[in-house]
RNA sequence: GUGGAUGUAGCUCAGUUGGUUAGAGCACUGGAUUGUGGUUCCAGGGGUCGUGGGUUCAAGUCCCAUCUUCCACCCCA
């Protein structure tokens, strides 16, 4: 046997099957996107290196694939890094482009080298695949879609309102339950000095992160692994408990850390967006939830995040406010806000949760049989006639046996079928067969397609 | 990057303590039905058992290596 043809590691082919669910995905949430006036964009598969490096730290750099310079790359390589094998130092000389990790950082990139065109606040929306070389494993991907609207160029809380109220409604379309949970950058900082660890607010996030994966006992553990000290590790631990409704979390946390100044400023900010949202009947529950850091160290003011109620698969959806993202392409502060869709494991949650709609694998509504050259003509003038009534219509292309034409148009859940054989040629009539019922008719053109609509 | 499982027909999977021509269902092709699908019946094609090496008189089966896919960890959508 020829070598067993495959896509590569994690990456997948998406049948019409598939692809009609999938648009179902992605049009609801451009829909909305587009209601909330946001605007379209794209950018390339491939960024320079130099865009993509140290954005994401240093487990995001690992998973950056890279794209190998044309050409004769290796004879322009330093030849003693050749000899020892250093790929690290090495990849520097021999690539330059790197396939985009996520949506945010070349939006940045865009916003950076085209302030010019761009009217402010920029609100934009852009769906496009990322790739990361992670290991693949349930609800993950190498090659996946992330649907991002992010608005850059305004402070205002608004567009946090804005955003909340999109995955609200993207979610409430989708008929998918979800948690969406809000934080602040500003809160995890006022904890960290609360607790007299300023400087070690990143290992304490990445380690409370954990809370609702791991315990609370896992948590102390890792942090004393972390290096923080068994003192603040005790002042933390009455933040790590808190409990109930988002009012009294909100109230005992401004005991804790409303002291502190970024503490202060957060539930400040925390508190805006729940009293603008008021207005609005929410249909998702919203959970400020303390612990929740996520992995982008960007974030420098609200961070949300969106878990599917009813499906174990990880977040959904993710994002937060950044102030200076446009600061590491030399345009320092303007602020941006903005969420992603996981178009794929939304898939996922749909797939399992049963809530595709009933997907019509193929649009053609009649397919005209092909019996024969002395037919195709008449065949022709019909098909053409279907088309021109708005009815999406198909010649079978070769003349098979009766048997499997029908066959065809049942694989593909075509309704009607249109048999032109010799008597429907001298006629002037074609057969109409609906293959739902079965029933079959010999009516004049006109009669056939106004059956076909009704 | 660490650990665990997996791989047999296009697909989903059987295959006994190692034993002689490796099976089933679905799909495909032909026929029962020369102008009729979805139901039924009959027949047929299709496999160097992931790859490479080893043990053995004998390997789909046992051992080693390697790759693939899946699962968990790390991290993340």
């Amino acid at each position: 046997m020829a070598q067993k043809p495959s896509t590569p590691k994690g990456t997948r082919d998406f049948g019409p099957g598939q692809m009609s669910r999938r648009n179902y995905i992605f049009s609801t949430i451009r829909r909305v996107f587009e209601k909330y006036g946001y605007q379209p964009i794209e950018t390339p598969a491939m960024e320079n290196l130099s865009s993509l490096l140290g954005k994401y730290g240093e487990e995001g750099d690992k998973l950056l694939f890279k794209v190998l310079n044309s050409g004769d790359y290796l004879s322009k390589a330093d030849a003693e890094l050749l000899a020892d094998k250093d790929s690290l130092k090495l990849s520097t000389q021999i690539t330059e482009k790197g396939l985009r990790y996520d949506l945010t950082v070349p939006f940045a990139r865009y916003v950076v080298q085209h302030r010019d065109e761009i009217t402010f606040p920029f609100k934009r929306y852009q769906m496009q695949p990322v790739w990361r070389a992670d290991r693949p494993q349930k609800g993950r991907y190498r090659e996946f879609y992330q649907c991002d609207v992010d608005v850059i160029g305004s402070d205002s809380l608004l567009n946090e309102v804005d955003l909340i109220r999109m995955i609200d409604e993207v979610f409430e379309n989708l008929q998918i339950n979800v948690v969406v949970k809000l934080n602040n950058r500003k809160i995890l900082s006022g904890i960290a000095q609360a607790i007299g660890a300023p400087e070690q607010m990143t290992e304490i996030t990445v380690a409370m992160d954990k809370l609702d994966k791991i315990g609370d006992e896992a948590v102390y553990a890792e942090l004393r692994e972390r290096g923080i000290s068994g003192e603040s590790i005790e002042l933390l631990k009455p933040v790590l408990k808190l409990e109930g409704n988002n009012e009294e979390r909100l109230a005992e946390l401004e005991k804790l850390i409303g002291e502190t100044e970024d503490g202060a400023k957060g539930l400040q900010e925390v508190r805006t967006i729940l009293s603008y949202l008021e207005a609005f009947d929410l249909k998702t529950v919203l959970e400020i939830d303390q612990s929740l850091a996520r992995g982008l160290n960007y974030y420098t003011g609200a961070i949300i995040e969106v878990k599917a109620a009813d499906v174990q698969i990880g977040s959904i959806c993710g994002g937060g406010r950044y102030d200076n993202l446009t600061g590491i392409f030399g345009w320092p502060g303007v602020s941006g806000v903005g969420v992603s869709f996981g178009a794929d494991r939304i898939y996922d949650v749909l797939t399992e949760l049963e809530l595709f709609p009933q997907a019509t694998e193929s649009f053609t509504r009649v397919l005209i049989t092909n019996f024969g050259e002395e037919e195709t003509p008449f065949a022709l003038q019909v098909l053409r006639q279907l088309q021109h009534a708005g009815i999406a219509s198909e010649l079978y292309p070769e003349t098979a046996k009766l048997k499997k034409q029908m066959k065809y148009a049942d694989n593909k859940n075509i309704p009607f079928v249109v048999l032109i054989g010799e008597e429907e040629r001298l006629s002037g009539k074609p057969t109409l067969k609906n293959m739902h019922s079965g029933e079959q008719l010999n009516v004049s053109i006109d009669e056939m397609i106004r059956r076909i609509h009704q």
